[in-house]
DNA sequence: ACGATAAGCTACGCGACCGTATCTAAGTGG
DNA sequence: CCACTTAGATACGGTCGCGTAGCTTATCGT
């Protein structure tokens, strides 16, 4: 049959480069019309191939978003230099914000989001996607200089471990855009920094 | 012609009747399905009326969402003691945590997280519904108590402000429940107080 | 008691997506 | 260079929501 022009030769795709065209048009599909719209039909017109090469390795729109999300880079971690907690946690909240500019993070959000309605691919993100699980950013840091001494380990609770994630994620659906590093940097000290001992200073009040 | 029995008799419902109906199947259906899953013909079988009758007054499914959230009951707001900081800031949150039960809420929650979706819906949100905006629940406590002298003013911050709501938040999303009175004491003890200068007592720390 | 009004029922053509079947042809590896 | 695998095109019947049209009838106001 006559084959749509691509460019001007046929080329066909084939193996890993038609699965990443594909996992990129599952992201940008959930992106852009959600999850509540995301379709075969959607997600084959994005990637430019046939609903029918679809079907052959997924049998649903969730089954293919999860395959995307597994395949997708992972988190990276924060690795505390060890001297300056105060310039290590804003590190760690700029890590989380280039995070969650990802694609990826994107769709992540969608799930959890409407987790309540699709519970199996939550269910599935847990178990494939977020083993690690748990403490990541500012955790990490956290117990870093907990360990070290330079904070008292029992201020460290899970209220106090979630101060800097709650704050950026508050931003971003107040202001719907990402914290600029000044902002970054007033959490770290007007609210983590507080929670864990380190009174502010004249210097941060006055500035703030 | 026939019409389908509902109890025994017929019994049409008619203006402010049928239109609270409505709007509890809005916000049922939103709950259930999504925003974007929301059709008239779902909220119109929900609410046991014909897709006519909606088309009558609302002429998509946004619209008939927003009159219903227009309408629904406003946010209580906290009045502060005057006497007590960390009993008044529980009690602002409990009352952010009671409303965040609500079905409108609910429906709030999904146009905020869908906002890039329908950018329309989340502007008439903000023009129609939240008109007052800004400060409600700790913010409201805490400019109280910095008026009082309790609080030195200047550690008031916008990040300051947003503590006690963005936990709440983090804790609703990451446990996929509302947070308990203890939960929300240690909020209030081991982010929120600090943050604005009350230092932990041992009591706090050793229980915590 | 009797209009006027508003609600309800049915039915329609339209378009989107579903999931599948069938066929063609491009790319690959021996 | 040939055979095999796999992607692509197309078409199908089915379901669902759309928005509208037409008609019937319950309910309200007077």
């Amino acid at each position: 049959m006559a084959e749509q022009v691509r460019g001007r030769g046929p080329e066909r795709r084939r193996g890993e480069v038609l699965l990443r065209a594909v996992h990129e048009a599952v992201l940008a599909e959930v992106a852009e019309v959600g999850l509540g719209q995301l379709t075969m039909e959607g997600i084959a017109r994005r990637a430019a191939t046939a609903k029918t090469s679809l079907y052959r390795r997924w049998s649903n729109p969730q089954d293919l978003l999860l395959d995307a999300l597994h395949d997708a880079h992972p988190v990276e971690e924060p690795s505390p230099s060890g001297d300056d907690l105060r310039a290590d946690l804003i590190t760690a909240l700029t890590l989380l914000v280039e995070w969650l500019t990802s694609p990826a993070a994107n769709a992540v959000k969608a799930i959890m989001t409407e987790r309540r309605r699709y519970p199996d691919l939550a269910e599935a993100l847990y178990e494939r996607v977020f083993d690690p699980r748990g403490g990541t950013f500012t955790h990490t840091v956290l117990r870093h200089y907990a360990e070290q001494g330079t904070i008292d380990s029992r201020l460290l609770t899970p209220i106090v471990f979630q101060i800097g994630e709650a704050l950026v994620f508050k931003l971003l659906v107040d202001l719907d855009r990402f914290p600029t590093h000044d902002e970054l940097a007033a959490i770290v000290d007007q609210a983590i920094l507080p929670a864990v001992g380190v009174p502010r200073d004249a210097a941060t009040v006055a500035e703030a």
